[in-house]
DNA sequence: CAGTGATATTGCACTATAGCCATATACCAT
DNA sequence: ATGGTATATGGCTATAGTGCAATATCACTG
C-alpha cells in the first residue's frame, strides 16, 4: 500500500462524515451505550443505525461488547473526541467570521463612499 | 436548520475524506501554495485538483488569493491541522493495537493449552 | 424441558442519490 | 493567442435509506 496513513485518515473522516454517525459518537462520549439507546437518537429505521455502527466497527472506531441479547458500544480511541471538539471550534470560528463579515458589510453600507 | 453544528461537522469531515484533498491540505501546513504546486501532489488530471480545491473553497476550509493569473491557496482555520494531527495519532494507536493483538496471538499459539 | 413468542441486533436486496475521475470547454489576465 | 484555473458533462462506483428475512437470547407456558 502506498500511503497507509493518508488512506487511514481518509477512511476515518469518511466514517465521521455523516450526521447520524456523529450524533451516535458524540453520545458515546458519556460512555458505553446500547444499540437501542443509539438507535433512538436517529430518526430512521433501526436497521440503519445498525449499519452505521457496523461501519464504525469495521473501521475500528468503536468496540462492541455483547451481553446477552444487548450489545454495548464504546469508542476505541478517546482521541476521537478531540477531533469532534476541534470540529466544533472550527464551526464557532466559522460563525464568528461570518458575523464579522456581515457587520463589516453593514458598516460599509452605512458609510458614504 | 435543525442541527447546524452537526451538519457543519459532517460537511467538514466529508471534505477531509479523500486522500488527495488530505495531501493538499497537509501541504498547506507550510503556508500558501499555488494551484500548480498542489496539482503536482496529485497523480491525476490537473482539472481534478481544481475540483477538489473548489469543494474545499465552498466549504470555507481554504481561502483563494488571486495574483495575476496564479491563485494561492491557504487554510482558513489552523485548527484544521489539529484534526489532521489527531487523525495521525489515531492511526499510530491503531497500528500499536494491531501489533499487540498479533503478539498476543502468537504467544498463545506457542502455549500448550 | 420442548415449544412459542417477544425482543435485540444484524444482513440482504433494492432504489435513489452522491462522489470521483476524465474529457472537453470556458474564463481571464497577460 | 497563451498560460494558469475553473466549470460542465458523462460514466462509473460508492453510499444511504428502506423493508424484510434471519439469527440469537430470554421469558413464558404447558
Amino acid at each position: 500500500m502506498k500511503h497507509p496513513l493518508r488512506l487511514f485518515k481518509a477512511e476515518l473522516f469518511k466514517a465521521l462524515a455523516h450526521p447520524g454517525r456523529l450524533k451516535m459518537l458524540e453520545a458515546l462520549k458519556e460512555g458505553e451505550k446500547t444499540v437501542s439507546e443509539l438507535q433512538e437518537l436517529l430518526d430512521s429505521e433501526p436497521a440503519s443505525a445498525s449499519q452505521h455502527l457496523a461501519e464504525l466497527r469495521h473501521k475500528n472506531i468503536v468496540h462492541a461488547r455483547k451481553e446477552g441479547t444487548t450489545v454495548f458500544y464504546s469508542v476505541v480511541d478517546p482521541r476521537l473526541f478531540d477531533i469532534l471538539e476541534a470540529g466544533r471550534e472550527m464551526f464557532n470560528n466559522h460563525v464568528s467570521r461570518s458575523q464579522e463579515a456581515l457587520d463589516r458589510d453593514k458598516a460599509e453600507a452605512g458609510t458614504v463612499r
